[in-house]
DNA sequence: CCATCCAAGATTGTTTACAATACGGTATTC
DNA sequence: GAATACCGTATTGTAAACAATCTTGGATGG
């Protein structure tokens, strides 16, 4: 999510025990896991490697994402409480101070708190769940969003956006802002993308 | 899937590893695997059980899923191919036969292939996989539904006219026969569930 | 009679060793 | 000189043994 490790870097899981202080079984647990959200292709008898993400899958990634924090903003029963608000505006808080001091660690995390909250309001536990997981699938892509400081700060104004929106109880408001808010992310990595691999490439990563 | 193993059950990895002929590191593998789908709970050092869902959690996937397999149809590009529709039919014809025949594996087999080849024509891997994996967290509650020959029926029916609506490029009404092909199983199972447990109880099953 | 404690058994979690497989370089053959 | 066979090494996949933990049943004491 840090961008650290890049598409095509073998995973050796002792390497991974000793950094990580842990046994096989479970690196090898984690490195199956990882494999079916997408993150890690697994060659059997041969190991795992980091997998890249093309074009493609990015946006059709994308395009499902925005069709369920879409559909999780629209049920948010409204008016929203006012304890909520206030922990969303804690936590935008702390993402507006890990923006402006250039920690990418906490920018991320706190961005991730600030919308596990924000889709938590609606209440139904699957949709939060599924939201999840896609978000997960993308983690690897953040690094070239989060690149330009002008595009986190950008999605700062847009979280304070956001929480007028539910202050305000106006949905539709709210909806648009999920969908802009989306934009921004696979356009920035297609674009790196093709800066690197051309444009016609669409062929899925090896 | 077929009502089998029940909610509460034990599944002792021991035991897996005899009746499927491996190891307990994959038996291992699959109940982690098992677990984050929801179709079994774990508990540290004790051992894993068949999870039971409770009739709130079967109606927030189905809202989800609904969302997802309304999505699919509205994306499909029509008009649909030929050869597309030849091998929806015969999978069609394979399900009623196994309706007719009262083979309920194949029933579940076949249904399951129809729904993934029909959902597979939305072209969006992401949008297809995430259908999958709810589809997945009610296998459980199928047995349910199937215990009556005429839901079976209606099943079969419901597909004979989604072809047709496929065929001629109907979208509206495909929409619409999805909604209503994912009602009866929800329904089937809360009804089920009150008849034993009681209106009131909607915690999470231990 | 009830609560508590303890020991035996069952089960999971971890470690280790070993087997199977794939890769890379070197020698061999034509 | 090129293709191929071979072998050592690195890594994964499997098996077995061991340690840790929990449950159960009965004994003990109040």
């Amino acid at each position: 999510m840090l961008g650290r490790r890049l598409p095509r870097e073998r995973l050796v899981e002792q390497d991974l025990c000793d950094l990580f202080q842990t046994h096989r079984g479970d690196v090898r647990l984690a490195l199956f896991e990882l494999e079916k959200k997408g993150l890690v292709e697994r060659i059997p008898n041969r190991g795992a490697l980091v997998r890249g993400l093309t074009p493609l899958e990015v946006m059709e990634i994308y395009t499902v994402r925005e069709e369920l924090e879409v559909m999780a903003v629209r049920i948010i029963p409204f008016p929203v409480h006012a304890k909520d608000i206030e922990r969303l505006e804690q936590l935008q808080r702390q993402h507006s101070s890990a923006v402006a001091s250039g920690d990418l660690l906490t920018v991320f995390y706190s961005n991730l708190s600030f919308h596990r909250v924000l889709y938590g309001l609606c209440g139904n536990a699957c949709l939060i769940e599924t939201i999840d997981l896609l978000a997960q699938k993308v983690y690897g892509i953040r690094s070239y969003a989060n690149a330009f400081p002008e595009q986190l700060d950008r999605a700062r104004r847009d979280h304070l956006d956001m929480i007028k929106a539910l202050r305000g109880s106006r949905r539709d408001e709210l909806v648009a802002l999920t969908r802009r808010h989306l934009r921004p992310s696979p356009e920035a990595y297609i674009k790196a993308y093709e800066r690197r691999f051309g444009k016609a490439d669409l062929a899925p990563a090896h």
